[in-house]
DNA sequence: TCTGGGGTCCTAGGACCC
DNA sequence: TCTGGGGTCCTAGGACCC
């Protein structure tokens, strides 16, 4: 049995089998577009795009049918709207989308513990430990997979592979509502045939750079010397682009990452030259920033603000302060101190952005405080003591807990 | 055609220390 | 007088991903 994919390629469906493949890949079918259809059945079959409506607004998401005129996710709402102007533009519901997410998550972690979560409608999986239980890679994926439709209503993808990156490739080809398994002996078969930008990490530039030295293919990348791909994309760049060549992807499947930033920021309807505005703008997302980084309990030391000007070109001048903090106050300080130093009264502002970065565990912070023995163990009684009471996420050295007048 | 918002990772240069 | 090498931290920018 086979049927088409989305791109007009034939895609197997055929149990095609391979249990030392135990790696998936499961992605949700145009995620956000088909959320909003479970709420309006009347509009499936019909080209519908999330995305905002403003004039500076992007494509979120688009169905299969809006796809056939071109429209793809990020592009310029204007352009799609241009390309298919009888598009139904919904507003995107992210409240939704997660509550969504959590439910396919969640099911992820009925088959197996070793569930990586990657974005919102994206997960990878280790299935080998279930395959005694649950069967083999391909049964236990057609079995979530129906899982997930019974459920929620959704269609999702699942590739299935004995790497992460092979599997992903996978869930893309057999997109959508498709499984697609690759054994492990098929890999390379698979793989190399694959245009340049099917590898992970190259996008518009890079494969511009490929294209320069004669490369189409990932076959061809993978007869390149490394030598030549390092000296062209840097030595990180190169080396993964030529183990990925030949699927070597060493990476296993990990269930906890911690978070390395936290940051909001907004583009302007139109360009601001108003510093009062700005600054206003500045005291908001420093406060969200705030909120994001106690929730998670989490306290930060390098603030960054992000501009770009009217003409796009953006700039981000960061300043890392002596003390972690998770305070609004504390962070529109230091932004503000930074922006007045970039600040020119014509410039027009068409976005800003407010970041935290070297991020740590607040209650690490509070232990920091102590340098002796016993005050260590006070202060890890005290972080044990109000997480117990309030859950860590309310942990707040700098309110909670005063630091001793006279250290040592 | 005119470019969102959330992130991660890499590079390169300079400061500073040993 | 001219000149080390390694390591760490910080900053700015860019490519990339969903």
């Amino acid at each position: 049995m086979s049927k088409q994919d989305g791109r007009g390629r034939q895609v197997s469906t055929d149990p095609i089998d391979d249990p030392a493949a135990t790696i998936m890949h499961l992605d949700l079918d145009a995620f956000f577009a088909s959320v909003e259809l479970l709420e309006r059945p009347d509009l499936v079959g019909l080209p519908v795009i999330v995305g905002g409506r403003g004039g500076r607004s992007v494509v979120t998401a688009a169905t299969y049918e809006a796809r056939k005129y071109g429209v793809n996710s990020a592009m310029p709402m204007s352009i799609a709207l241009r390309r298919c102007p009888n598009a139904i533009v919904l507003e995107p519901h992210f409240d939704r989308y997660r509550h969504f997410s959590t439910v396919v998550m969640s099911l992820c972690g009925d088959v197996t513990p070793l569930v990586e979560q990657l974005s919102i409608d994206e997960a990878f999986l280790d299935v080998a430990g279930a395959r005694r239980l649950l069967g083999t890679p391909w049964e236990i994926a057609t079995a979530l997979r129906r899982r997930v439709f019974d459920e929620t209503g959704l269609t999702c993808s699942i590739g299935v592979a004995t790497t992460k990156f092979i599997a992903k490739l996978a869930s893309g080809l057999a997109k959508p509502d498709g499984l697609l398994v690759v054994p492990g002996d098929a890999t390379l078969g698979f793989l190399h045939p694959l245009p340049i930008s099917a590898l992970w990490g190259v996008g518009a530039k890079t494969a511009e750079q490929l294209e320069r030295l004669g490369l189409r293919t990932v076959g061809d990348v993978a007869n390149t010397p490394p030598a030549t791909l390092t000296k062209a994309l840097g030595a990180a760049a190169g080396a993964k682009l030529h183990d990925l060549s030949w699927a070597r992807d060493p990476r296993g499947v990990t269930t906890a990452r911690e978070e390395k930033s936290i940051g909001h920021e907004v583009t302007f309807e139109y360009d601001v030259t108003d510093a009062t505005v700005l600054r206003r703008e500045l005291l908001r997302m420093s406060d969200q920033v705030a909120v994001r980084l106690r929730r998670a309990g989490l306290i930060g030391r390098t603030v960054v603000l992000k501009l770009r000007y009217g003409d796009f070109t953006t700039i981000s001048r960061s300043r890392t302060i002596e003390e972690h903090t998770d305070l609004g106050r504390r962070i529109y300080e230091e932004v503000l101190d930074i922006y007045a130093a970039v600040e020119r009264p014509d410039a027009r502002i068409r976005l800003i952005g407010v970041r935290m970065e070297q991020l740590s565990p607040a209650a690490d912070a509070v232990l920091g405080l102590w340098d002796t023995d016993e005050g260590w163990r006070e202060a890890e009684g005290a972080v044990d003591a109000v997480s117990d009471r309030f859950g860590r996420g309310s942990l707040r050295p700098a309110a909670l807990v005063k630091p001793p007048s006279n250290p040592t």
